[in-house]
DNA sequence: ATGAAAGCGCTAACAA
DNA sequence: TTGTTAGCGCTTTCAT
């Protein structure tokens, strides 16, 4: 059977398509019109066409969200979160991911643009402002999360991933540390090289050199960090190791629990973004956390001021992260 | 600036609204009109509005994802997978979140009807097929995964979960066990009963009795699945814990973890969907495992197929899991 | 409270 | 190759 449309709910109840569309906005109708048109609605099947209604009124109460990959459990974190708060609002969030292609990541824009979402939240692979001059034209907030690039047009919240890693770095170095090797994730190149950049001033702030650098970069899957783990832990003299994100992090433990790696009598361990890992792995990982509740709630209550903002002023938001301190660093003083 | 419509391309052109439509849907032009087009469109940002086209062509190359939540690893895993699939036959995917919440799963297909998705895939949290009424109206192929609900109008793929929780129970037993505690979760009514049906029938096959059962309930989190595995721990003298699914069973490690338990000699444990568990757990898990890729492309092979049938005719899949031994399950004969 | 008519931005005949 | 026209299913004035 075709779909029904307001024209047959007419015809049923011999009202006319502006009232049927006022009862349906939630007007009000004389009781026993009300009673009939209910009964249609019920008998059709009606449901409203949102892409007609769309048309007309504009707004669709809807914002598109792109993450890089689903099993990406520190973005599905942030993304779970921020889908429940836009729900208890009334809006719909749509998912989809770019699997850390920036073609598709743009491509979903453009299909998000089409299809007159009324915001914007990216996870960005791209690494530079021509990544997304596409951005200049659209007419909705857009909010990227966990990147900033300078000159794009949007709202940017990032956590301070520079001062952390110096931090952490700076401790580590302070047990005693001086052949510490960093995981770097090529497909998130801004936290990579603020991290990086953290990394290498904790050096600086300790007299050390820059041979005395160890970075490693892999992609974005667990067995590429899994691979250089093991290439650091069988071909290199390194004391420690800085996974330097959440895949990194996972790849790394992986890998001491294939090869019964002692931690941290072999090696010490750093790592970022605990999402289940010190629950599974023992010994307790000494780890970066990121503050994803603060995050998904700065990302939604940003997302409505820009939506009810008329000229719309984009800021960069740096939020604070932690070190949590497990057993897996070893003092070697 | 408003955002520009063919009309304006029109203006600018001085072509017809038929051409400017027939050249976006790959007509051809003569070339100095498809340049002053061409030129008209980068200059005023246009982009075609697929709700206006929707209303017409009424396709949309678009196949919408009920899951129940991103962090729910089993699940995004699958649905990545979809995804990417779909998109590489030119198919969008929309993912939305149910949360385990019914009435939100049902507004979630509302919302896609609503929306002229030309197919529907759902891990369903309902139980009964009242709850799914609403798919009676559905003019689109619904795939349900993972669950199978009689009288449901829907194609169903499950895996055997009562054979491989049958076949897991019996060698549970062969190795001496008898004091079985298996976790169910109440929030995948369906897995849970054929998971609970196959370890009853173990016992029955292996002269046990009802009294036997060591029968636990939890709801889909993972502190829910750590607290009745503290239970059954400290509170009973079983031998074996058989977490029935995949957030049970990050709970039972985590647990396992927090209290220095020692597995399998101090209990023996066996899991479901070991998706990082094994790599990040030692000893490694002895846990059943669910064909993922199996899954998703049969899901995808099945949706193409009924989005080409006239007279869609449903079905039920039955895919087989596997049992994969590990080191937590001790021999006490 | 209800109806008539215009039009949102596009596609699809059909004509030229 | 290009233009004209009707209409997809709805909302929104403006009348009644």
């Amino acid at each position: 059977m075709k779909k029904a449309t307001m024209r047959d709910l007419c015809d049923e109840t011999g009202l006319s398509l502006g009232t049927v569309s006022k009862y349906l906005n939630g007007g009000q109708l004389k009781e026993k019109n009300r009673k009939k048109l209910d009964e249609a609605i019920e008998r059709l099947n009606y449901r409203v066409d949102e892409y007609a209604r769309g048309l007309i009124t504009n707004r669709t109460r809807t914002v598109g969200i792109i993450t890089t990959r689903l099993d990406n459990l520190f973005y599905s974190s942030i993304i779970s979160d921020v889908e429940t708060k836009l729900y208890e609002k009334g809006y719909a969030a749509i998912i989809k991911e770019s699997g850390y292609d920036l073609s598709k990541e743009i491509k979903g824009i453009e299909w998000f643009l089409s299809r007159r979402v009324d915001a914007l939240i990216i996870i960005p692979v791209g690494r530079k402002k021509e990544d997304y001059e596409i951005l200049n034209e659209a007419e909705v907030p857009v909010l990227f999360l966990d990147s900033y690039i300078e000159g794009v047009r949007c709202e940017s919240i990032v956590t301070d991933n520079e001062e952390i890693s110096r931090h952490a770095i700076d401790w580590l170095i302070s047990k005693g540390h001086k052949k510490i090797s960093i995981i770097l994730d090529k497909d998130n190149p801004y936290t990579a090289e603020r991290r990086l950049e953290g990394y290498k001033q904790a050096f600086k702030e300790n007299g050390m050199e820059e041979e005395d650098y160890r970075i490693y970069r892999i992609n974005e899957s667990i067995d590429s960090g899994y691979a250089v783990a093991k290439q650091i832990v069988t071909e290199t003299d390194s004391t420690a190791i800085f996974a330097s994100n959440y895949i990194s992090t996972v790849g790394v433990v992986y890998l001491l629990n294939e090869l019964d790696i002692r931690v941290p009598e072999d090696i010490s361990v750093l790592g970022f973004d605990d999402i289940l890992i010190t629950s599974l792995y023992r010994p307790k990982l000494t780890i970066i956390n990121q503050p994803i509740e603060k995050i998904s709630q700065l990302a939604v209550d940003r997302l409505f001021e820009l939506l009810s903002e008329e000229n719309k002023e984009y800021k960069t938001h740096l939020l604070e992260n932690e070190l949590i301190i497990g057993k897996t660093v070893a003092d070697i003083n």
